[in-house]
DNA sequence: GTTAGCACTCGATCGGTTTGAGTGCTAATC
DNA sequence: GATTAGCACTCAAACCGATCGAGTGCTAAC
């Protein structure tokens, strides 16, 4: 469905407008900022045309046009120029990257919240490791106190998690070295979620000494129900509250709550297509809270297997523009510093 | 400077009434609702008197009564009375504790939502130990990748850091134990914050062997600047826009913005004096940001040093009976789960 | 000391009018 | 045939005044 130049053009311009007003546009407004060689009345003409077409809706019979979903769609597929970031933005984007930070949480939650505070939309950084690529690379059992034991699981892509466990009674250190050594050796290569399963097999033949060991790792290893995810930080969700579209508290409170709940937040950043870029537009993100709120995610999959995402949620009327430089940008040099650290 | 019992009453009774309702409170209501005896006209004399002593605030000449902070800090020093909590409260609480949960992220991530679900208040958890107190117990060095290791520091009072190391050079897993050993039985007793000074001393007179990994250590050892603080959990921020008080978008967006940023959520569950149950009022917070809202803390000390408080933070109009039964309640039985933990 | 009564205040609410930005349609113009 | 000027029409928002009602303070009577 081509549109024709101009109606393109008025299309496209009205978009502009919208989003940088939240008002609906008039055929003056376009006439006079926009299209200075055309009248009202012909961009009224061809307004009522991309009405008709879908692109534009209107709230009530006096109220100039608002941009439909299927508006923006075109407009990100198609209209986007290009939108380099200035000089200060890069400067600012590569100071997060300066510091330096060996946990991925506190590096997540720092883009989280620069992001956020540069373009006063609500982010989130996340990386995810699928579950069925997590496989054991060996364990370590440290003690902790008297009768508990940290236990720390390193996967064949290099990521680290660590449970604490009470045992029956006291080791020496010196045997959880060796038991720790023994069950490396006999577990490599399990998958994590299995991991339950295989010590519980490895319990009935285990030698007395480190029985009461491995049956405590058997009970209380944490099923890997959600533990595939790495690491998730929101950052300016109180950015939220200054879009017009939020000064109803109701509307707000439905979508802080949302931005609240670990599971959708998750739910929401997973959702793109295996796509480097991905724009979801109102209902296309998924969940009837945010159903008037659009999405736009930079992923990149790690060599290692792992995912990071990073996600930027605001009102449908965003600075699609922007918000894709920057996450495009952004994005990349998360995954090369990611990707870096790993080998 | 005592009231004579019926003033005492009455102001309670205003008190109580508009925190329930948020409402100016005048003399009929208090008269036909709490004090039938009394007729509005002498409820009347007796609110201009609290308003003259200054624990009321008329909003305007013909809008009721509002209780001052003042009148607060009395309601809540002396009027309370003992509210004992429901069977399925209680019974919901105790269910935040079934659940094993051996981080204490997750633990008190679960107990803020569980608490602000409950309570409608914006509820945190924090676990702290205070920076001097932090002393290394031993440490022991996990290997990762070829060139990448897990560095765990167990301190004495058995929390437990980690932190990942990029070192020069190769080294076989035995190695790294041995190595572990010797630094675990050199270092033992050092305060965390002293470790860089300590390692690169150490790293004067180490052999070359283990040379390499004693600097890597001495070099990317977190400073530990902010690092005391062991969890942070903030749970129900949302609840707060179901207040009147934060009907105003601008002043919602304000609270919640401090919300967002964890040294100021950190600062407000620190100024509780060492009181096991803490109440403050409106300024008393110490934020500009929330001069209009009160902070409830309950705090306790465990016995290895470590602090742990929950907060709940709400507009001054608060339901503090409620509140302090809760938090006494949650907050004694998690000190009672982590001291458990502990030993 | 308490209360009934009354004048007064002042925000909230309600109905009506005005305003102004916008549309759609038609007829004249380029 | 496309463009535009002109005009009637629409409708939310702003404005306005009247009214309402919850509240006060004061005074005089009980």
């Amino acid at each position: 469905m081509d549109l024709i130049d101009r109606k393109y053009r008025i299309l496209q311009a009205i978009i502009d407008d919208y989003i940088l007003t939240a008002l609906p546009v008039g055929s003056r407004t376009i006439s006079r900022k926009y299209e200075q060689k055309l009248s009202s009345a012909t961009i009224r003409n061809e307004m009522s045309d991309l009405e008709e077409l879908g692109y534009l809706d209107s709230p009530h019979t006096s109220a100039g046009r608002v941009p439909s979903n299927k508006a923006y769609r075109l407009y990100v597929d198609q209209m986007l120029r290009p939108m380099p970031l200035s000089v200060e933005e890069t400067a600012f984007i590569n100071r997060c990257f300066d510091r330096r930070a060996n946990q991925v949480e506190d590096l997540s939650m720092r883009i989280a919240k620069a992001l956020s505070s540069m373009t006063r939309y609500t982010t989130a950084v996340m990386t995810r490791t699928p579950r069925n690529e997590q496989m054991l690379s060996h364990l370590q059992l440290v003690p902790v106190a008297d009768r508990r034991v940290l236990l720390i699981l390193v996967t064949k892509s290099g990521t680290v998690k660590q449970s604490l466990l009470e045992i029956g009674a006291g080791v020496a250190p010196d045997e959880l070295y060796t038991v720790s050594r023994i069950l490396s050796s006999q577990l490599e290569g399990v998958p994590l979620s299995q991991l339950p399963g295989e010590l519980m097999r490895l319990c009935g033949r285990s030698e007395t000494g480190i029985h009461a060991i491995v049956r405590a790792m058997a009970e209380q290893t944490p099923p890997e129900s959600q533990s595939d995810i790495v690491a998730l930080a929101v950052g300016g969700r109180s950015n939220l509250l200054s879009f017009p579209e939020y000064s109803d508290v109701e509307k707000a409170k439905a979508l802080l709550s949302v931005l609240e709940t670990r599971e959708k937040v998750v739910s929401l950043l997973s959702q793109h297509g295996e796509m480097e870029l991905s724009v979801r537009i109102g209902p296309e993100t998924g969940l009837e809270e945010t159903k008037d709120c659009s999405i736009v995610t930079a992923s990149y999959r790690l060599s290692d297997g792992r995912v990071n995402t990073i996600g930027m949620i605001g009102p449908t009327r965003m600075q699609y523009g922007k918000v894709l430089s920057v996450l495009s940008q952004v994005g990349r040099s998360l995954g090369d510093l990611l990707e870096e650290q790993n080998d």
